[in-house]
DNA sequence: AAAACAACTCTACATTTGTAGAATAAAAAT
DNA sequence: ATTTTTATTCTACAAATGTAGAGTTGTTTT
């Protein structure tokens, strides 16, 4: 099961927020804000997808999210990696350095960070 | 305007190919393979979406991509970084150098390709 | 030439998505 | 207590998507 767009910008507010009421959420929305009906339907959609859940608190709900945020985008990039590039993430990453254009500063960060992850190995 | 999933698919095939008739495009999928009109239907659509072109060839046409896989992916990865980190496109390396798990071999090879990079700089 | 095949267009139809009004019910404001 | 606001559900509906049958026409095979 996966979320739909407007779904996934939902629910990048909610992770925003961590949790949160109807009303956090629609104010979450730069303007134009969708009708509350409109949100209303999505996290309906949402909880039914199981990316969502809630805690009944006085006549509405908090919601929170299910899904880890990393948990979540990881399955996004795999998905990339597996469709473009036939599976490899080396590929992937070779892609990524060349085509997006990192400053020199950027790229030493990613550099070390490389390096750190070297060091667990 | 943007492709669907299974559209996605097909122009993968014909990324693949670079170019080719409807054939050659049904003899790229996997078992069970579509119908023919399936196809066909999505050829048609691709084709109004401006992602495709084709040279008729006798009865018949000889497709190719008017996108290059990278220009569509790097939009793809644009949204992604969009999405989920602010458009911050360090943040998505970092969290994809940690996540990803790369191997020490492949970890190696994309620090080379970055001091590559760094060069040019 | 007749039959079989291939590629294409048209039509179709169920599902998913984006969006929201109408109705209801409970809570807050007056 | 009556009105107003708010959250939720139900219903709705157009557009997009996934999938493919039927029909047409040109091509290949027998």
């Amino acid at each position: 099961m996966k979320l739909s767009g407007s779904e996934e910008e939902l629910m990048n507010h909610l992770w925003q927020l961590e949790k949160g009421y109807m009303k956090d959420l629609l104010d979450a929305y730069p303007d134009p804000k969708p009708a509350t009906t409109t949100v209303a339907t999505l996290l309906k959609r949402m909880a039914d997808k199981g990316f969502i859940g809630y805690v009944p608190h006085g006549n509405s709900r908090q919601y929170f999210p299910l899904v880890k945020k990393t948990d979540y985008f990881a399955k996004q990039v795999n998905g990339l990696i597996k469709n473009f590039f036939n599976d490899s993430a080396t590929q992937f990453a070779s892609f990524f350095t060349q085509e997006t254009d990192l400053s020199k500063k950027e790229l030493e960060d990613l550099r070390a960070l490389i390096d750190h992850q070297l060091k667990k190995k």
